[in-house]
DNA sequence: TCTGGGGTCCTAGGACCC
DNA sequence: TCTGGGGTCCTAGGACCC
């Protein structure tokens, strides 16, 4: 058999870049864009980066550097970004059918199975496409196993001299051990800041030190997760190609509120509109569900507020993928666990026990009523088929509230430009 | 004033069974 | 005075990913 090779396509600090591609004032200035609720930094430009200021900050804590570095800043545009995402993989697909997408701004290809010599070249052939075709510039790794096509790419990011395509299958051994020697052990795919920590106590500070390390002992310390790490380091492929997109075993939908909640009827609403937005997702996957978990808290961030937080955990004695029923599950639960007088930060539910809807296990001491459950299909699937026509929130349960005085906040939003007619690009002449 | 959201995998330990 | 061994399933917690 053929050893496999991968390369993967990382788009260059993702969200930022598809901000530019619409307003060509952003360029070759520091732009970030905020997580939900505009609270945290989820992607800077290279100007940024260079700034010191951290994935993840809190915006409030960078407010300073902002206004003094002229930073534009923007709200999370997940529909624009979505789409975007959508015509990089078009793109993607026509270099290969063998293609994973593994997140809004990473796909996986393989190599191997085409009929081509040089990988580089044609790695950097997709990278100009890319780039003609979506406005998106993108970085690739190319390795024989997944995990040291992450490393590639991180070369390739990290080291300009590249141009933005690394072939690792071209460089011999000692040479790919150089550039892992300039790495941070967090690069590696696997290595969040707890293995790093534990790593570091021990002596080993460089990603080819890791590479290098005795694979039981490495078990010992980081279980067999640590193990995969340092065979895909060493070259030898433990992950292959994902290709079909597996169901997911549980789904959430939860949101931090735009400012604290204490009005019972306002949780009452945010629980509704997670639920509706949670079942949207299950019967997209084809699944019913038969756990649901609605949680509450306040904000951990506020020592001198009174702190509370709950779960309630329902197992429902009939599988479904009825809104209306896992509403009233819901609702129900957060009954058992309100307590007025507290200001709430954030609620979710979660639903668990997924199987396929065409598979169901019943329930011998309790009725099935096909009659109802039959019904209760025809109607969500006449619901999400006006959400597809008319938007999302087109049609929905009462409880869900109008106003929602809860929802996030997101005050530095750009327009929708590729998906909605009312937001397209202007062009003024 | 202001700190995201949605997932997965692995392990240990308890309950339970024969 | 004396209390096994092996297996499965479930859950909680910890780690990771983007």
């Amino acid at each position: 058999m053929k050893h496999a090779i991968f390369a993967l396509v990382d788009c260059n600090n993702f969200y930022v870049s598809c901000e530019r591609v619409f307003d060509p004032s952003l360029r070759c200035v520091p732009v970030m864009v905020l997580s939900n609720n505009d609270g945290c930094i989820v992607a800077r430009s290279n100007e940024v980066k260079a700034l010191g200021i951290k994935m993840g900050e809190p915006a409030f804590k960078c407010r300073d550097l902002i206004r003094e570095h002229n930073i534009r800043v923007f709200s999370s545009n997940y529909t624009l970004y979505a789409d975007m995402s959508r015509r990089v993989v078009e793109t993607l697909k026509c270099f290969t059918p063998d293609i994973e997408i593994y997140s809004i701004d990473e796909s996986f290809l393989l190599f191997s199975d085409l009929n081509i010599s040089d990988y580089e070249a044609y790695g950097r052939n997709i990278r100009e496409t890319v780039l003609q075709w979506t406005g998106i510039p993108v970085s690739i790794g190319i390795a024989s196993s997944k995990g040291l096509a992450k490393v590639a790419n991180k070369v390739a990011k990290k080291f300009d001299t590249f141009g933005g395509v690394v072939d690792f299958t071209k460089l011999p051994e000692p040479a790919i051990d150089l550039y892992l020697d300039q790495l941070e052990l967090t690069d590696v795919w696997g290595i969040g800041s707890q293995y790093r920590r534990r790593l570091l106590d021990r002596g080993i500070r460089s990603v080819k030190q890791l590479k290098y390390s005795d694979k039981e002992w490495i078990r010992e310390l980081m279980t067999v997760t640590g193990e995969r790490c340092v065979l895909e380091l060493q070259g030898i492929s433990c992950f292959s190609l994902d290709q079909t997109p597996v169901s997911k075993k549980e789904i959430t939908s939860s949101r931090s509120f735009g400012r604290a909640v204490s009005c019972k009827e306002d949780m009452r609403q945010a629980i509704s509109s997670y639920v509706a937005r949670a079942c949207e997702k299950l019967r997209a996957q084809h699944s019913y569900a038969n756990i649901i978990i609605v949680y509450i808290k306040t904000n951990r961030f506020k020592p001198h507020d009174r702190q509370y937080a709950n779960a309630a955990y329902m197992k429902l004695p009939q599988p479904t993928a009825s809104t209306i029923d896992l509403t009233r599950y819901a609702l129900y639960g957060l009954d058992r666990i309100y307590k007025p007088g507290y200001r709430y930060k954030k609620a979710g539910v979660i639903l668990e026990g997924l199987q396929p809807d065409d598979y169901i296990q019943l329930n011998c001491f309790i009725p099935y009523d096909h009659v109802i459950r039959k019904r209760e299909n025809a109607l969500m699937k006449a619901v999400d088929k006006m959400s597809f026509k008319w938007g999302r929130g087109a049609v929905f349960l009462a409880s869900e509230g109008v106003k929602k005085k809860w929802s996030m906040k997101r005050s530095l939003l750009s327009k929708r430009f590729t998906t909605c007619f009312d937001e397209l690009l202007e062009v003024k002449i």
